[in-house]
DNA sequence: GTCTATAATTCGATAGAC
DNA sequence: GTCTATCGAATTATAGAC
């Protein structure tokens, strides 16, 4: 049922990082036990803490872990060299698609924007969301400036609005089923190319206004 | 601190349905508790029977409340004959508003949407989400058809993409305000209207491609 | 207020890699 | 022999029961 347990192939390390996302995804990060992340890991409690400081290292660190994962995407997508239209397309699937890949991690830090605002939120936000965020909202910046794209928007509604339509589409894949008139549930790449489409182009007629 | 309680002036049902929201909001429809809300709304838990069925129609009551009173507000915006620019920034404006005044049930129904879907969850979409829902994607689609906006795109993509940077907005608010280069956590109509432009023109430089 | 249970964290020791 | 991953036991912190 579980895909980590003792699996001797990967190191420990991993094995708690990939234990961890599970616990903290389904319990949040308070209800989450480090005995039950250290056993899911196979692992003794204490060798939790001789990989990560805490318990919110730890937490940071399962997080980081996709985000710099993400990061290397962003490092082949996000080029101003490229047509802006293919760019932000094939940023928009990626982006998807590492939330689906990364369904767990995705949650959680979800589930984290939507408790109140604390310290351990600020320095998710500040230290792990915020590069990848700056990383788009600075391409867009860029493009604007080269006569790429419109450059009388603000870039950050720009990478707001793609953001936002994939994690609605996320959140509410299961609830899009059973909504009737389209099949998107089940076409996550076209969704995005969609969304991609929407945002370029706009919705007015060519031509006009 | 808490606006409801016993505040006579409004009847029972009213007072019920606002101390739901908040309790429901705060610990989930398994977590919270009948005695609760009918303590919050200063009525016996028998009350509460006397005006919903049960936990889950009150459940559903808060809910529909909400999105009633939305579709309301469509009633308004919606309007085949107005510029469609204008009709969708205000949509846009109007329901990030519905979101940040109704925020307890905004919360509730994205915590639903995250949980394992079952049937309760089906209900809510089907029932109370859909027909709002519906109502934008038909307008999209006859304006559309009418020609006053491109007709080549998926009304349901066009909607979520407009929804989705809202509730973004709305889940994100405060880490927002952490990310710097720009003051859109405290211009939530600012914010709408850009968005609104965004979808409405593109990206895409006027006279191009 | 004290007692108790639970959970985070630290300590000291062991075993294997190089 | 040192270094690193690991463990079991010991130590604190905290929250709830009485």
């Amino acid at each position: 049922m579980d895909s980590n347990g003792a699996d001797s192939q990967v190191d420990g390390r991993t094995r708690l990082l990939s234990s961890a996302a599970a616990e903290f995804s389904r319990r949040g990060f308070a209800g989450a036990s480090i005995a039950t992340i250290a056993r899911g890991a196979g692992v003794g409690k204490s060798t939790v803490f001789h990989h990560f400081e805490s318990k919110e290292a730890l937490y940071l660190a399962v997080i980081r872990e996709a985000a710099a994962e993400f990061g290397q995407t962003l490092n082949t997508v996000l080029s101003t060299t490229e047509d802006p239209g293919r760019c932000i397309a094939e940023f928009q699937r990626r982006h998807l698609a590492h939330l689906q890949r990364n369904a767990e991690v995705a949650r959680l830090v979800l589930r984290e924007l939507q408790e109140p605002f604390d310290e351990r939120c600020e320095t998710l936000v500040r230290d792990v969301l915020s590069p990848n965020f700056q990383r788009l909202v600075g391409y867009l910046k860029e493009a604007a400036e080269a006569g790429l794209i419109r450059s009388n928007l603000d870039p950050a509604v720009v990478a707001l609005t793609l953001l936002g339509a994939n994690v609605l589409y996320f959140q509410s894949r299961e609830a899009l089923a059973v909504l009737p008139g389209h099949d998107l549930a089940d076409n996550p790449d076209g969704f995005a190319r969609a969304v991609s489409d929407v945002v370029f182009r706009g919705l007015v007629q060519r031509g006009e206004q």
